[in-house]
DNA sequence: TTTAATCCCGAGTATTTCCGTCGGTTTTCT
DNA sequence: AGAAAACCGACGGAAATACTCGGGATTAAA
């Protein structure tokens, strides 16, 4: 019940770069850097976002990536789908696969998962790398007037 | 994002025995064959739910399996839990994790695996076998009333 | 009292998925 | 030209998953 390092990772990235939005391409390697990734790795999961139309890059010295949409535009449910597939905890409540559970008319277990499902997107479908931003930031100025009060 | 066959199987047992809650110890064997789940793994799970205390069991002949207390008593979470572990789509929001990310009070997607956690502990703890078993009814009584119109 | 049903337990195995590496190619800026 | 970067596909090791297997212990019933 675990989202992968993919996951993981690839949101870790999309903040990053939500962060520094508007300040043109960022190489691989400083987002790599910054976030504690594997290089060829992170490289792996930034051309599969990119398949996927949420960065775009530009290739050549001073290239890099950069988002294909403002922050508030990709959401974190856009990203895990990207990498990780369909957000469901069971195969039987993926999209499109009605008919591959034999009885899955009077199956009540999958009433629980479909459950599960929606409130799983729920979250993830409404929260935005805007909304991650602005998290960070009030967690920055909490911080700092933590410090200030020592 | 997948639950495992441990959780997916250990619920479906759980469920089986729910259904036939008050007729006394239910065989293994019964179970793996209504639930058509492998005998000598489901006797695996079926040790960690007894450990769990979510089960009791009587062995020897006329022996099996039993749910230790009434189907408004055992939720879903409680299941998952005892076989898959905690609830949690990643590590740093498992219970008792709070100091392993050396910076989690400036974890910005921390909040968003929290809340995502919230969200599915929501559902699973919220559940209990008796609504399975209510569902299941319910889905009989549709089913049937749809054949009759036939 | 024997037999058969049934739970109990721990070790072993096969398969898959995950996580990442590596080498080379292409593009573009300076 | 040279360097900085993105692009690509194949490969490999480790860990988790999903079982299997063999034997032992307990108990109802014949």
């Amino acid at each position: 019940m675990k989202i992968s390092t993919r996951g993981e990772y690839g949101v870790r990235a999309m903040f990053d770069l939500a962060l520094h939005y508007g300040q043109g391409p960022i190489p691989l390697k400083m987002i790599a850097e910054r976030q504690e990734i594997s290089e060829p790795y992170l490289e792996q999961l930034m051309g599969a976002l990119r398949k996927a139309g949420l960065v775009s890059s530009v290739r050549g010295a001073q290239g890099g990536y950069l988002l294909a949409n403002p922050p508030h535009k990709t959401t974190i449910g856009d990203i895990i789908r990207t990498l990780e597939g369909p957000i469901a905890p069971m195969e039987c409540v993926e999209p499109g696969e009605e008919s591959t559970c034999n009885q899955y008319k009077l199956c009540a277990t999958r009433v629980l998962w479909t459950k599960l499902r929606d409130s799983m997107e729920e979250v993830l479908d409404n929260t935005t790398l805007e909304m991650l931003c602005h998290e960070a930031m009030r967690l920055k100025a909490q911080d700092d007037s933590f410090m200030y009060h020592i």
